[in-house]
RNA sequence: GGAGAGUUGGCUGAGUGGUCGAAAGCGUCGCACUCGAAAUGCGAAGUGCCGGCAACGGUACCGAGGGUUCGAAUCCCUCACUCUCCUCCA
């Protein structure tokens, strides 16, 4: 008991950004085009940092140059030793010998020099979110964001709609039970509420498998080091995660795992789409949350949630993700729970998108629209950081897939949205018409 | 938990400390033959980085990281992963 939590002492793979030299920007880019990345940054609302960056590159590169110059002295003596020695010349070779040994000692200053710079370089990439695609409407925070659409009309209640938290727990959602073993943002479910958050899973991922066209996977719910580097929850977010006594993670959402399916592959085109979807638990710190949403079944370190990875060629992520946002929209849709779908503006979309729409229920209980599913594009961001890449037909080289993510949905908010547009005068929530092939004869949750 | 065997290019799979970026096969691409295709024959082809307008040259890469050596895919160490057997377990 207590060890530290590091993966070095336990065996694990040491972090991954000691590991990996894929960069997250293509610095090529960013060299030519220095004041279009520093223009997507301003989006972000960070500083340009195009100099900086084009700074470093080219004193690292200045130094690999010098590097390689010594090595290719180095190469070339060599086989002339091998060569002396085969002729019997003592003597030229060990000048020779003499002259590597000068070279060699002069190396390991030059390649430290080398990596300090390579991994002041990395750092300073590897802190910088995703660009905004050129659609994405510039903003600082969520008042950027852009309302697309609406579905459904919020129900007119004949009496004052209650929040599930003060209705809820007459219902078998169970706070303080939580509270006891586990401390707050817990929920112990009983009976027909545990039965009808199961049900939520299971009709919503049938439906992604059976009418969206996603494969259903059952994943890891821990993940090293790498894993959570290729979908950017590390380095910058680790504060966000539950790790392991051994070092692992544990998933804050299975787009980590379903995700990383393809790391370090190299797909044939013919493999494009590959559409996955998994209902997991999610596991989250809220470190950076404190106080926000402590009421109620919002905001839990622990939730279950169906989601929808898909991984593509770069051509098919703008169509792939509007389809998705669909596939998530039908299951609000289905259970008859009005929503907005918006369109999120520069600052508000998470670090490893390029382009964000959310869709927000509608709540009657909290008179206003939730968020319960987030939809995104991540181009090449993160297929370039888990090195994902395919071959197209009839070429040799390799192109960086596109990758997209999104919920379709979030269980347990799901289950809130629910309990709050069904809730009725009594204190009952009727179950909606396609839940109830999911609920063993329960028409109603009754106090 | 214990013991052993492995990790090489798009894939399968050889590999002696220097002539190994790496045999062979499959697959890919080009050409020939063909009305066309198949089969066959001939040929081409790894990736990143650096320099160069380019031709091209240099450098690194044989799971990862260190080490030995003038020189490492090859020898040594550490780690990760895979497989087999035993043990244990839902």
């Amino acid at each position: 008991m207590g060890a530290p939590p590091t993966g070095r002492q336990h065996g694990l793979a040491p972090p991954a950004a000691q590991r990996h030299s894929a960069p997250m920007h293509d610095i090529r880019l960013i060299r030519d085009n220095p004041q279009s990345f520093d223009a997507g940054l301003a989006c972000r609302g960070l500083e340009p940092l195009s100099a900086q960056i084009i700074a470093a590159d080219a004193a690292l590169r200045a130094l690999q140059t010098d590097i390689q110059a010594s090595l290719a002295r180095r190469n070339e003596a060599s086989k002339l030793i091998g060569q002396a020695m085969a002729q019997g010349d003592k003597d030229k070779a060990e000048a020779l010998k003499a002259e590597v040994a000068d070279l060699k000692t002069a190396l390991p200053a030059k390649e430290d020099a080398e990596r300090v710079q390579l991994a002041a370089l990395q750092d300073m990439l590897a802190a910088l979110p995703n660009l905004p695609a050129a659609d994405v409407p510039k903003g600082d925070d969520e008042d950027g964001n852009v309302e697309i659409s609406r579905w459904g009309t919020p129900r007119r209640f004949d009496f004052a709609p209650q929040e599930h938290a003060d209705f809820a727990p007459a219902l078998g959602l169970d706070f303080e039970t939580a509270a006891k073993m586990s401390g707050a943002r817990f929920a112990f479910l009983k009976g027909q509420m545990a039965r009808l958050e199961r049900a939520i899973g299971q009709f919503m991922i049938d439906r992604q498998t059976a009418e969206a066209g996603y494969t259903e996977c059952a994943t890891p719910l821990m993940v090293r080091d790498e894993a959570a580097y290729g979908t950017t929850q590390l380095p910058k977010f680790r504060e966000d995660l539950f790790q392991t006594t051994d070092g692992r993670w544990l998933i804050s959402t299975s787009e980590m795992s379903l995700t990383n399916a393809v790391r370090e592959e190299i797909l044939s085109e013919a493999d494009l789409p590959i559409r996955m979807t998994a209902l997991t638990p999610c596991f989250r710190s809220e470190a950076g949350s404190a106080g926000r949403d402590t009421r109620g079944y919002i905001r839990q370190h622990q939730f279950w949630k169906v989601e929808l990875v898909s991984i593509v060629r770069p051509e098919d992520s703008d169509a792939e993700l509007e389809r998705k946002t669909r596939s998530a929209e039908k299951i609000l849709e289905a259970l008859e729970l009005p929503y907005r779908k918006m369109l999120l503006c520069s600052g508000d979309m998470g670090f490893s998108a390029r382009k964000t729409y959310d869709l927000e229920v509608w709540l009657p209980g909290q008179n206003a629209y939730r968020e319960i599913s987030s939809c995104s594009t991540c181009g090449d961001f993160q297929a370039r950081r888990m090195n994902s890449r395919f071959r197209r037909e009839g070429s040799k080289s390799n192109e960086f897939v596109h990758t997209l993510n999104g919920s379709g949905l979030a269980v347990g908010r799901t289950l809130v949205a629910i309990l709050e547009n069904y809730q009725q005068a009594d204190g009952s929530v009727d179950i909606p018409a396609a839940l109830l092939p999911y609920m063993g004869g329960i028409t109603k949750l009754t106090p």
